[in-house]
DNA sequence: TCGATATTGACAACATATTGTCAATATGGC
DNA sequence: GCCATATTGACAATATGTTGTCAATATCGA
């Protein structure tokens, strides 16, 4: 896995982009398992989340999960299926509709919500503010990077 | 997203879940852009440095990675057909044959390695080393706990 | 050796997500 | 107002990964 690496900072870099792809199932899992009591998932609560933040056309929803937008446009229609967001006329653009949360969506949400913050605290307090939160401006500076990196013709 | 969040410590953890999964995306995506020249992909590459790093089976890799048994599974036959990977006869276990580079596969995983290393150097660099390793430390802490409480019958 | 238990690969079903294409609709410069 | 350009949702194809089940095979204690 380091055959051709050279420098120690680009190691180091390479070791935590391993970790990071490694950290990302386990979390999904515990999201999933913190959704499912409420039938729901770990990418339909980040989707019901993003709409109960504000009332939001799929395309802003997927800008602000960092996800393509069609995926969330799939996650989107489940959760109306499911009836628990409605999609509400935009005044502002007569395609991209808002997506409100029904009273089930509220409920659901705030179910899953509490058993997050047991959960978040508990782990939080075993691992660190400090170090948690050094970690998360890591890691958004990081997706910032990449972000200019793909959007230029590098 | 942070209604019934109570400690700071608390919400720093959910801060760092999210931040977390919004990163894998770009990650992989930065990985696929790297084993792409070579007619890879992020995941096919992790299969492939694996059995580089010693012969090994399917259900080896598959805890050597994080993932579950099947995809990995999945990923190796396809290794397979595009002959960059072989299964040789285990001599320890009838069943579990291990996976072996190819010469093709062993072009590739070296062709990857060398932008992977010039890639990682660059943004290594950039974010620092010292950084990087913290974050890692922390990551890899996470992982282990979250192993530990969803093994358990939590 | 025997038998309970765990591991392994095969197979299938499904959830998540990206990429690409298209037509409808906005947007902004002229 | 008009036109080039961008955004948006619809649709489809595909990649990645989990979960569940099963039979074959290992492993280990009695």
């Amino acid at each position: 896995m380091k055959d051709p690496e050279r420098t120690p900072a680009g190691d180091a870099f390479a070791e935590f982009s391993i970790t990071a792809l490694r950290l990302a199932g386990p979390l999904t899992q515990a999201g999933d398992a913190l959704a499912k009591p409420s039938g729901q998932t770990s990418a339909r609560w980040q989707v019901l989340a993003a709409a109960n933040h504000a009332p939001m056309s799929v395309a802003d929803a997927a800008r602000a999960l960092g996800l393509a937008r069609q995926g969330v446009q799939r996650i989107a229609d489940l959760l109306e299926a499911d009836g628990l967001i409605t999609y509400r006329d935009n005044p502002t653009h007569q395609r991209a509709k808002l997506m409100v949360l029904t009273a089930a969506g509220e409920t659901a949400l705030h179910e899953i919500k509490e058993r997050q913050a047991a959960w978040a605290d508990r782990l939080g307090a075993e691992l660190g503010e400090r170090r948690l939160r050094q970690a998360s401006a890591l890691m958004a500076e990081i997706i910032e990077v990449l972000r200019e990196r793909s959007s230029a013709a590098d």
